[in-house]
DNA sequence: TTTCGTACCGAAAACGTTTTCGAAATAAAC
DNA sequence: GTTTATTTCGAAAACGTTTTCGGTACGAAA
């Protein structure tokens, strides 16, 4: 019943333990016969390496640690997909938490897995965080340690991440060649990088073709789990505040489909009243009515790709070789559908 | 640089390495004072087991594995959250695997997991899972595993799952309450007990109520990656084949809405025409138009409940006491909405 | 014959814990 | 003063591997 070790294959063969290892791991110095012989009986003992042993002795478990703000989130869980597929093909397994956007569980969960001795982190940010101490504390121990999405620039590793003002921008942009005059905005929370780039974008893309640049017409979301229910609200309060908006940046399809709904429900035209763009192309967006402009935002490949700069960062720790921090941005794309005009 | 060990700390202080550890597990049988010294000496040097080492001696990794057949859907990403919130509250890491509906990559996973030695395992079946090998070598390892939603009868495990038989037949039921005489059904894959047992409840709710059964009413969809793709197709080729049709129950709620959808493109109108009724309950199901009457199924108290049966399990088996099999069923309800009559 | 090289094997240390068991030292009981 | 408890400690084994370093044995070269 218990699992068979090396000893006991030794034992049953009348050979060392030592010979034994050497065999299943093909070295020079142990003859074919006994390699042959040795790996026959491993095959019928069903003899599996003690993972606990190895990891003790090779001092890393093939296994890495995935930090992510929300799990139930059509970017996310894609990325999370991205990133196992990749890791299932190079052995490694992922072990994955979620900070549930809260600073102070994001810092247990680093404890965690470097108590865990994962052999690398990646993490997407918690809207909470404002301190990086025990993100520098990971990488002072050696750790290799990438960011994706939600990032802090100030923290010195790998970051994979895409251009979110340009993306705001060229959606932005695609409202004022459309014909938008005034152009509201449904941001994220104030402190990830990525809700400041995409305001950013949109700032600058008014900036850049003559058009005001208004606060009030700035709303802010958390876009945690009440998002739709926060695109609902905020369209309610657009109404109310600015019945001469004639066109949205949205931070997030989710908001966006939200808003949508409540315009749709009050009888406000889209896009013919008001044009909306969304941000991620969730696949729900081309299936609601009207089908909803957004930016293509690549979940997959940025699991994907996170895990590939993960990857070499380990084999170089490993060699005791230093690591480059690499900075990857992934491209976007705008997804003209019904929700704006032509 | 290099982490601390209990070594260290012994010849800081001039003790063993046994009365550290033992200080540091509040042995009795060390004083207080050196209580006091070696944990603070531990907190100043930052210490942390090595838990490598630690899984080695204590033959437990407090690691669990999970196979899921697809990440990115509504509803098993809410069974993940409710099993990682109960595993940490519990000081458990779970390892995710998707086994892409494909039985061969399940076999695959359930290897690895294995050989990386997780304390227990939890799984939804994929849908081509017919031979059940891999899971009896588990058990019969003494690994606890349970099974969740996609279960395999003849397997001798916990499992739980939801009753949907009598899912399927509320459903069904609430069709032919509101009026349906002629009701179709887009059912699951053919290998999983829940598409079958879906399939049988529809059946019966049919035959209960004097209404013929026809297998040509009957459609089947993978329910995979392309679930809301299928549903469209089916709804095609539903009024190409019967145009007598007037109620539909769906297996998913992504295949209803994938249904409603082209209903909504060629004029067909829902509830009028043809009402729907989906599975899940998906959030998005409130939000599509015409909204859909679905069945709601509990995704994260699943979750839970799966691995605190699979928590108990591993205390038993730790404990060398016999573990019994618990089949546990959830509630569900049926949830009215837009897509059926009143 | 001796010497050298090669092919094959194994003893032993190491990884960092946990836990058993006995020993020493002190305090209590007679 | 001797015996018995009680408190406190540590040596050592064990978990199962990996890897280093020597050591045989045997054939070939000298």
């Amino acid at each position: 019943m218990k699992p068979v070790t090396l000893k006991q294959i030794a034992e049953h063969l009348n050979i060392s333990v030592t010979t034994v290892s050497k065999a299943l791991k093909d070295y020079s110095d142990v003859s074919p016969k006994t390699k042959a012989l040795v790996k026959e009986l491993a095959k019928t003992l069903n003899y599996k390496p003690n993972a606990f042993a190895v990891n003790l002795r090779t001092k890393e478990s093939k296994t890495i640690g995935l930090i992510i703000p929300v799990i139930v989130h059509h970017f996310f869980s894609n990325v999370i997909r991205g990133i196992i597929s990749q890791a299932e093909k190079k052995g490694y397994l992922v072990i994955i938490l979620q900070s549930n956007e809260s600073y102070e569980l994001e810092k247990k969960q680093i404890d965690l897995l470097m108590s865990q001795r994962v052999d690398g982190i990646l993490i997407s940010l918690a809207n909470g965080t404002a301190n990086f101490n025990h993100l520098n504390d990971v990488l002072a121990q050696d750790k290799p340690l990438v960011m994706f999405d939600k990032i802090a620039k100030i923290v010195k590793c790998s970051k994979v991440i895409i251009d979110d003002r340009k993306a705001a921008y060229m959606a932005t942009k695609h409202l004022i060649d459309t014909g938008c005059k005034r152009i509201a905005h449904f941001r994220g929370a104030l402190l990830p990088q990525n809700s400041i780039d995409r305001f950013l974008g949109y700032k600058k893309a008014l900036l850049d073709n003559n058009m005001p640049y208004d606060p009030s017409l700035v709303y802010i979301c958390q876009c945690d789990d009440m998002s739709f229910e926060e695109g609902k609200k905020n369209a309610q309060q657009l109404l109310k505040d600015h019945n001469d908006v004639d066109g949205i940046f949205i931070n997030t399809d989710l908001v966006a489909i939200g808003a949508l709904t409540e315009f749709n429900k009050q009888g406000v035209k889209v896009p013919e009243d008001i044009s909306i763009v969304g941000f991620s192309n969730w696949f729900m967006s081309s299936v609601i009515s009207p089908t909803l402009t957004t930016i293509n935002q690549p979940g997959f490949e940025m699991g994907k790709v996170a895990f590939k700069q993960l990857y070499k960062e380990m084999k170089r720790i490993k060699k005791n070789k230093p690591v480059v921090y690499k900075e990857i941005v992934l491209e976007t794309a705008l997804v003209k559908r019904e929700s704006t005009k032509k």
